[in-house]
DNA sequence: CTATAAACATACATTGCTGTATGTATGTTG
DNA sequence: CAACATACATACAGCAATGTATGTTTATAG
């Protein structure tokens, strides 16, 4: 039963679709390597073979998943804006309307912000995704202090203040989504929601 | 090894206590029943006689923990406020305050917000929690409509939405603080973070 | 063309947890 | 003060999941 590279290349690639579908539907710690193998069209055989365990699936899913959803956020801080705010704004409403139609993106992120429990064995990831959240935070820091720096954010609000507040929005809008997802219809509220928050730190 | 009455009542409550603290720091698929006794200082025996299993153990910890901090909630509704906009931000306010120094509360709502899957055999419960969560949405929800009836609100904002945004808000705010303890000065930044949010919503 | 090892599937041993059955000491009731 | 039920502890059976060992086929390097 050897297969060609190629086709070795894509059951792994099936077992990490797999494993996305099944982990933020039943949540890693109650996903069975044998319901992602049923997912994958596999045997566990195989899982063992690509993979030493489900730790590592969800390692190798990590880095997939979570840092093109980052990057998008690096990338638009390169860019020079003449109103950093209105900036920020837009980009977040953007990443919810994207998320929206994007059901990989939807798994993905629930996976990880609401699925995976860093408990016990999961407990050595935790730093290691620490730092990377810190990562996107201290980017959405550098947009209020850009802000602040060109006037257009309130000369006494604090940025790093800031910065925790529209991640808990995010992160809440995000959970109440992925919660209840008929409750929401994100291409129109998307919008709604941001301005809400942005609307009282203008100058 | 017969108890009196009021011996096995304390079991029971014990069982109760320790199982909130090993929930919410291990969530509730990855505790054991064995974690649970040892925690609480019996033997599975005492639970089984007590409780049917795990899952009636999280029942009848949501009655006992939910409900009170969505009374608190409740009863300001009650009260009539000159600026329930203002009310409403105080009762945030305090709400945070008051979780910082109490490690119960703490460990309840870590419980519920993020350390229990309602997949699989936890399903049966998501329906009736989610109506829970309706009620105190709803609550939220009036105090916009008072405000806005009021004219402490701007005329054209959507109560239904600010609700939403509140709650996403909140939520955002003690998942990050559950995450990341260390990082918050809760006392502190309860009433920045709340200010952040109310300020643009006046008239 | 052949030997090798890749890419799995299958089979098996082990473990951990659950639920239940049974044992037992003691509070409680008639 | 029996007799019984209560409030557990202990012991055991069973399953479900894991990890590993082994089997099988076949691409591929030499």
């Amino acid at each position: 039963m050897r297969r060609t590279k190629e086709e070795a290349e894509q059951t792994k690639k099936d077992i990490l679709h797999a494993a996305t579908q099944i982990f933020s539907a039943k949540s890693v710690a109650k996903t069975t390597l044998e319901d992602i193998a049923r997912a994958a069209g596999v045997t566990r055989g195989a899982i063992y073979w690509h993979f030493k365990n489900k730790k590592e699936i969800f390692d190798a899913l990590y880095e997939a998943l979570h840092r093109p959803l980052i990057e998008v956020i690096l990338d638009d801080l390169e860019k020079d804006h003449p109103n950093p705010l209105q900036q920020l704004e837009e980009l977040c409403v953007q990443l919810f309307v994207d998320l929206d139609k994007d059901e990989q993106k939807k798994q993905a992120l629930k996976l990880f912000l609401v699925k995976c429990d860093y408990s016990g064995e999961m407990e050595q990831f935790k730093q290691k995704h620490d730092d990377k959240k810190k990562e996107k935070q201290k980017a959405f820091c550098r947009f209020f202090e850009k802000a602040k720096k060109k006037g257009k954010l309130s000369q006494d609000s604090d940025p790093a203040l800031l910065t925790v507040a529209i991640s808990s929005y995010m992160r809440g809008i995000v959970h109440e989504y992925m919660d209840n997802p008929g409750r929401f219809n994100m291409q129109k509220d998307a919008q709604k929601l941001m301005r809400i928050f942005f609307k009282g730190l203008g100058t």
